[in-house]
DNA sequence: GCATCATGCAACTAAATGGTTGCATGATGC
DNA sequence: GCATCATGCAACCATTTAGTTGCATGATGC
């Protein structure tokens, strides 16, 4: 396997279940650092709230981030997303693989 | 961009973000269909809540299931998991374009 | 036909989640 | 020094989630 077999992902997948923080994310995904004041924008949310979805995603390790002067900046941290892909790319194999073996046992079968 | 950008993703992310449920598909990703007592195992969980699982699991199009006499199979389905693998991707890819602008930036600087 | 096996449905509980509001505090800029 | 800006902390609320228990029902096998 090229990942641990899935354990200590349900955190990742979690932080990742939420549209708001798949938004944040996107965002965050060009490698620029933002304070949440910005990242606010001209969401509908409260500043709190998207705070509390910041430190979710902070403590699933997929944002760092770091006090800089009067404000906080959130920027993106790929580690926790390639761990993220390469389950699904395993899950994905087995399920391929198992379809070859089934394919190539109708075809022997077809004798 | 290969998938969606990112909406309707948060549902099927959701549903990978429980361990309990992340060893269900590991399971089920070979490819063989399982009734839900099966699937139960040794499990210290109840058969229903098990049961509310999987239909967590079925209702983001992540698993199937057929009734087959007096037993429901469920089975793996691969099409979600390839929109998730896609967007884990495309956040990959954007990643990794930031850092080699970025890359460019201070190699030019450089001068 | 009857015992049994696999499941479905409903009600209920405890804890986690997503959100709010109000107040406190530390930097910034003039 | 003082107004202001960016944030942190705490308490609170509503909803969802993960789990349980108990009972009902439809197939299976002999």
């Amino acid at each position: 396997m090229s990942s641990n077999s899935g354990a200590s992902l349900g955190p990742i997948f979690a932080a990742l279940g939420d549209a708001t923080r798949l938004g944040l994310l996107a965002r965050l995904s060009d490698g620029r650092a933002r304070s949440i004041t910005t990242l606010l924008g001209d969401s509908p949310l409260t500043r709190q709230a998207v705070t509390k979805h910041l430190r979710v995603l902070e403590s699933a390790g997929l944002v760092r981030s770091l006090r800089r002067g009067r404000e906080r900046r959130f920027a993106f941290s790929p580690e926790r997303i390639s761990e993220a892909r390469a389950y699904l790319d395993d899950v994905g194999r087995q399920w391929e693989d198992a379809l070859a073996r089934l394919q190539a046992f109708v075809e022997t079968d077809k004798t």
